[in-house]
DNA sequence: AATGAATGAGGATTCATTCAT
DNA sequence: TATGAATGAATCCTCATTCAT
């Protein structure tokens, strides 16, 4: 039945839980959380359930583990991306970045949603600070970076802006990929409101954000403000 | 046991429909919309589980209905509160006003986190279009008293705030109220950036918003900076 | 599918519980209570499992219900048959009605032996202090019973012996149908104390319990002693 | 992690085997059967669940083991205790040896109690058989040594009375420490019945035994009774 | 002999929903 | 309209046991 291999040796175990990891993010992208089984993963692995208990205690963890994983490999990303913008103030060239890094991510960012729910159950209290832990590591160090590329940026302004950003992207995902018939009904003249596409009005807030920064203190304005 | 009569008018059937989402109601603020039960929004009714599909096909309909109730509540009074700053411009007192109006309402703003998972489960098409209707209609609605009080904003620009503000409320909900253990560790030296109140935070958000939106164009400050 | 109606009403909801429980003692007749499953119940009665759980809260609820109405049902007869007897002192005729009475009962005794382990687990304490509550008085009951059939023993006396009997009937019920290997082996010189049988075994103690009782305090010889 | 050697001659794997059983009683003593599992064995000892596995074919082989080198040690020894008594025809001094010699020996009277369900059940008929014989012999013996204690009891009596003895022990287990509630709720007028204690109740079980046998035939009072 | 990763059958329980009365 | 008994699908997790190394 199965093709695995016994993994002997850290090494091993640690490619063998990447692998779940990534079988668990495969189907993550596909389906809502509470749809998907164990035994869908195990399946899909060619594994027997039992065998992914030994890697993560219970479903939850499995997928908390999942989302650090996605996740720092998506700040991480971003974080290297940014690096060529450093210094340059150049505020339009870095939400770009920014944007283009969202692309895919959704799925990741709808899990942040779920978090608070999940955080809180079936999960280890070790695991969920672990995990908060990580995310306000990576939030700082974003931060930072940020305050690197965009010098009128001032010190902790940088992680407080994605902080912001990322706040924003989560509650806005609800308002992204409306159906068809969702969208026909918000071309009623009143609703148009709601109509809006994901990534533009993310980065329309990301520079009033940055221009509202500026402003308050009397800056001058940020360069790559629209003409 | 129960003391309840047959609805027999459609006066009563409407007090009995409202008499069950006030029931919902209270118990979605004491506990996770997925741990609540029929049998117990039945139990705190005295009535039959049986009935309460008399008036609502499933339970996501029925919790559907419970938002949409409370979350027009809640609009119609702030677009009340909001009327006595017409025409003053008053940017500190506007956001003071919506600041007020977000207590208590936690659980509110908690449910539109689930609300992509649910309108998609369970919930017939009609429903859910009639949900996001009538939520595109208070997000205009408010846009509009926005830009009456806040003239500097343009035709458009006060209902785009209040669906960043509304995607903010949301997003950074998961950041509020950490238990005392994740408070503990965001005071660690590096961590600080999810060290946040929720209320400062969101305030915050909201004047960035508003002064990027003033400043982008070259209008004066708004009223209401601090100092 | 289910040939069941609804049941309407205490008294049919009264006979579905008691269809319940008979269906459950025949399964406990003839598997180790460990092997029974609740989908077995419910499809030896055309039920559904969730139905059983409308009976009872848990597995072990329900087998302990089985327990106590077999009990219960056991002892009354037992006492109505030793009416019979009353005031004639006649030792060997009570024996004999108790030791008629074991038989088929076999599997209630066998459970006695389960009940520490189950009326700690999975148990409401309401309901194993219930359970425990009528075993004490219908040993009570016997126990005055058997005082009256034989006057010889003193107040208090019939139900210690009831008790004592109890408890032997249990603790022999491993030396009780020993497989044919197993009797084969016990005759073998040297072990022929294991090679019993069950109720010549109880009557055997039985009766030393109480001409023990008598000589004790010198009394005359029960009548009813063998030759 | 673990501390052991390859266990190489067949002295080292008699000491393997014999530090598992110490392992296993241990835990045994402290919780139920059912909820110890083979991973609690192994890691008390440092090895791995395999090894186990190496030296008894099931769990239940395991325990059956440990019980038997139990019920051994403790009835060689008592064998031995009881040899003071040799010729004496001291009932009182003989049951006081017999029920010292239970203190600390609960745990093995309650594993008799699973004997049947276990003995069917994952277990070698060879290893059933092994497990009744040595039971048998040693019921046997300690039969032996009782008439020698006391010369009133007649061939076979001895036998007879230890496996009355031992049934009763274990059949009077499920009276012994009762939760404080059920101790109160035994208190009620009606239900003194089953306020016991266990080890008087053994003790007046086993003298009644006695003072049965030799009333029945007609011998003088045995030695030891209480005035 | 020892390991320990992998197995996978196994089962109780919940709860949204239905429908006969 | 109200009931509430009945349904039954749905799923997580355990743990004794195996076996490749």
């Amino acid at each position: 039945m199965s093709a695995w291999q016994r993994a002997r040796g850290a090494d091993q175990k640690r490619e063998r839980r990447e692998a779940i990891l990534a079988a668990a993010w495969e189907i993550f992208q596909q389906l809502p959380f509470q749809t998907i089984t164990m035994a869908q993963v195990a399946q899909r692995l060619g594994l027997s359930k039992g065998t992914l208990y030994l890697y993560f205690k219970t479903k939850e963890e499995l997928f908390l583990a999942v989302q650090l994983e996605q996740l720092e490999t998506w700040i991480y990303g971003l974080e290297a991306d940014l690096a060529a913008w450093n210094g340059t103030g150049d505020t339009a060239g870095v939400l770009r970045v920014i944007c283009d890094s969202v692309s895919g991510r959704l799925p990741i960012i709808r899990f942040m949603a779920l978090l608070e729910g999940i955080l809180e159950h079936n999960v280890a209290v070790e695991s969920a600070m672990e995990f908060r832990r990580r995310m306000a590591l990576r939030l700082s160090a974003i931060g930072s970076r940020l305050e690197v590329c965009l010098p009128y940026l001032r010190p902790g302004e940088g992680a407080r802006f994605a902080l912001h950003t990322q706040a924003l992207m989560v509650g806005m995902l609800q308002h992204a990929n409306p159906s068809p018939a969702v969208k026909r009904m918000l071309q009623t003249p009143g609703l148009e409101a709601l109509n809006i596409d994901y990534l533009t009005e993310v980065t329309e807030v990301m520079e009033l954000l940055l221009f509202g920064l500026a402003s308050r203190r009397g800056a001058p304005m940020p360069k790559g403000a629209p003409a």
